[in-house]
DNA sequence: TTTT
DNA sequence: TTTT
């Protein structure tokens, strides 16, 4: 379709440290839950009240990933930006369920911790892609190549060791 | 939780005539689905590949409900700006399911036509509230107060007639 | 124009306590200069760089300028949503002059604390316009006609003491 | 700077055919004038009011920038994403001018034609950066390396011919 | 002029 | 179920 753009930024905490897990090719994945919540006020009681939502976000990114690993921990505030994705898998009973997440994957995907801490006592952003700014960064695109469910070409990431041998279909969703 | 962001940007396009219903004590709710696409070169085959995402619109707020029933059909392109929203409900066995929703309610939402329809003849552009720009819109505020699953003050909203006897919370997923 | 959007999205440290002066008529208006940076590592030298970008945002909305007001100081972290506009100017020698701000009025502008400040222990989360979440919020939307340089009903804000006796137009800019 | 966003989202018309020019080592660099606009109805006199804010939009993403001088005409409306940028010049009397653009650099840099043309009867989406979706993107990386004033390793775009004598500093701005 |  |  010409012209579409999805696109979901959130700002919120990290409920949990994360899990990450490999594909059986090396790539990793990781699950964040992010809380975000809105404070009003009852414009009949009066008194104040708050709503707060959850968030599944699966970072497929592999820069963002080990941001992740390294830097992510329950509590942190995060600035997220990737695109909403719905998918589908049978329960126990066969039955189709449904579930909707906020994928940072490829280009246009960010995630900036908004702490203070991260990447060492640099930058504490990252993008999903490594050409930014003036350009000169060194940022090996090869191993860019994310993908989700895709058979990539093998172990690219490097990161060895730990792989889950689960694949991503297998998920146990929220 | 101080400083909280949680919205989504969505271009696509409208794969139905929107359904329009209404809570009990008179305020309307729009569904929409809204699909957006990505397309890109098969880095082996070279082939074009595409993917396709559905996304559940629920519009609460009562000035983007009027848009959406007048101008909104099938195929429409739509901008939205919303946020994401999971509710709870239970299927016929009483399992707990969960669909994730992108909400228009309140303040911070925008729906815009990019087709050039929209308004009559107008502006094709709408926010969540009233006073933008020069800061004169003749905007009904007090019928503003959308807020979901709340109370009310009942048919506020005046636009009777037509009324779902269903609430929100009955509504059937996916 | 049909369907036209114009939205900036920042999340920065202000570079000095804000000045929040007033128009003839009572209406506040904030200035804050916000800082924005990225770091990237040179491709070649593998030195570190960063980029520092300053951004005039001028707060309009009369909420928002409580919150200015109360609790954004220099240093702050702050979120802010708002909407590009290059105003024109006359130099001392009669040269026409253009300066682009990020204007926050009306709705679809928000200002967030980052760094758990706010709101008396509240949020942090702030708005453009009042209903939001639940839908009940406290707000005086009459009160919310921002407007910009536009003529008003006089002193509606009612917030007297202090006016500036200067008009937006006289602004030095940067 | 932790944690910083400086984000720009634009839905408008462009204004006039853009400008495609060179640096002097090949790469290419458009300008856009891209027109949005806001209506809203007057309060007192009831008539509808529309506000137009023109922005400057430099492209300086190689991929992006074919997009554009490919597809993108005088009337054409797009989504754009990028950044907030203000270089300093010296006008004629040697006094420092600002001037603001919204800059595609990079990655999270976005131009999507939402008119139904663009890329050859394809998606009409384009990104600052090559892998997304599925991960199989045939976009060469290497000449990505886009960055505004900085050196390059030259001519690496290829696309000769025509090359501008002036560098980016030489603009003029408005 | 901020921040890390 | 949309769109190109």
């Amino acid at each position: 379709m010409a012209g579409s753009v999805n696109k979901v930024i959130l700002i919120g905490n990290v409920g949990a440290d994360p899990e990450i897990r490999r594909t059986q090719d090396g790539r990793p994945i990781a699950n964040l839950r992010i809380a975000t919540s809105e404070t009003w006020r009852d414009r009949n009681s009066g008194e104040r009240r708050e709503k707060t939502e959850w968030h599944n976000v699966v970072v497929f990114n592999e820069g963002l990933c080990k941001v992740v690993e390294q830097y992510v921990k329950k509590g942190a505030k995060l600035y997220i930006e990737g695109q909403l994705q719905t998918r589908k898998w049978q329960d126990q009973t066969g039955n189709d369920r449904y579930t909707t997440e906020v994928v940072l994957q490829g280009f246009n995907s960010t995630l900036t911790m908004l702490d203070g801490r991260g990447e060492g006592g640099g930058s504490g952003v990252s993008r999903g892609g490594g050409d930014f700014g003036g350009g000169y960064e060194d940022y090996d695109q090869s191993r860019q190549s994310s993908g989700g469910r895709s058979g990539g070409q093998g172990g690219q990431g490097g990161q060895s060791g730990g792989n889950f041998s689960r694949d991503l279909d297998d998920d146990i969703p929220f």
